[in-house]
DNA sequence: ATAAACATACCGACCAGTCGGTCGGTTATT
DNA sequence: AATAACCGACCGACTGGTCGGTATGTTTAT
């Protein structure tokens, strides 16, 4: 192994390792207290470092959040596309995003609640960026819904809206079990969202009852 | 007319009036700012009186926030109610929900701000209270799907999570259509929305089609 | 040596809530 | 009727504390 095990590792990968246990701390405190009650002290305690080891790597709180979003989402939409590609059929397309989205959120409680509970609590500033991300969301549920309704799988239908609808059924039933102590699994929730969701489009029944997209 | 029209009432009225004041002020400013940055301060200022006035009326700065919140959510509610004892039938009852809803919040942007959108600015102290507001109204609906599937008109399904779901997507809804500039009417997704949520619990077709609930 | 990578102390702004005091009106007393 | 005693409503300066950001010193790798 050409790579030292041992503490001491080049300086720009010392570096690196920091700015990343910074980014880690800030997303734990972050979804356990929320932005605007987290204190830049508190992610340089939880960080083993200091406040000013805090502000070299980054200009500003706001930056360490924004950051935080992006990748969180980047790695979020990378997966759904990921699963997304599998999948040739329109319906078994969004299928899989609902079902990707549902099982990540899933295993990863704090990756939700960064996203959906706590983009809000920062302020209007953050407005643009969650509205962007939801915008993002809800446009790849309309792309692939227009794929099903070119493909005539769907009958036409107002796939921006339905993308919004779909969205926000999810966003709700997710918020809702991220506030619930009682952690009832999610993925037991998903037949039903699905089969409430393909309905909503028209899919027939047939289709719906049939199981839900094969495992890549 | 008995009661006098300037200016000098008794002094429980004035008082009362004051009160009234503060919570108007206290609602736009919040509405228009978010909780956090709102300052009692500034709400003094609006209500034409001063922090002193204001704390003589209210213990607390989250005491205003949650009367409002309550008042609000109570007036929507007993708006909803209004409208749903007019229908007989489920499904109309439903519907009769729906449409209250969207078409409230179409003439009272604010409102659906503090609603929908404040309510999570406010930090996890609220996360209760909101968690408690849609549970509400997700359960009003689940209520309303409970009486359909009782009289047969749809199939038996999971309506706890359908309530959940179809709120979600009202509210994403709403929400995207508070943090655009552009004031495209909501009024107009409202029969989209409509066809949508229904065909989702399996209504068919043909009643979907037919005209919506007449008016009251 | 020298620059990056920290640590510490500190500043200044902000803000919820408090408190002593004021004032206009109401009630009791003569 | 007049005056004293009282009270609810209100004012605004002040406090105590928090927190983002900065200035300046100290360590560590190269």
């Amino acid at each position: 192994m050409s790579r030292n095990e041992g503490r001491p590792a080049t300086q720009a990968e010392r570096s690196k390792a920091r700015r990343e246990q910074i980014l880690d701390a800030a997303f734990h405190t972050f979804t356990r207290r929320g932005y605007r009650d987290t204190a830049v002290d508190e992610i340089a305690a939880a960080s083993q470092t200091s406040k000013g080891g805090v502000y070299f790597h980054f200009p500003t709180k706001e930056a360490i959040f924004r950051e935080l979003m992006k990748t969180t989402a980047d790695r979020l939409a990378a997966k759904v596309e990921r699963a997304v590609a599998e999948q040739t059929e329109p319906i078994a397309k969004a299928d899989a995003a609902l079902r990707t989205v549902l099982l990540t959120f899933a295993g990863h409680r704090t990756m939700a609640r960064l996203l959906f509970v706590d983009a809000m609590g920062a302020g209007r500033v953050f407005n643009a960026e969650t509205n962007a991300l939801h915008d993002r969301f809800a446009g790849m549920i309309a792309g692939y819904l227009d794929e099903a309704v070119e493909a005539g799988t769907i009958p036409l239908i107002d796939t921006a809206l339905t993308g919004v609808a779909w969205f926000g059924a999810l966003n709700e039933v997710v918020a809702r079990w991220l506030l619930v102590d009682d952690p009832a699994p999610l993925e037991t929730v998903y037949p039903t969202l699905r089969a409430l969701l393909l309905r909503s489009v028209g899919v027939d029944e047939a289709r719906i009852a049939a199981d839900s997209v094969a495992p890549g």
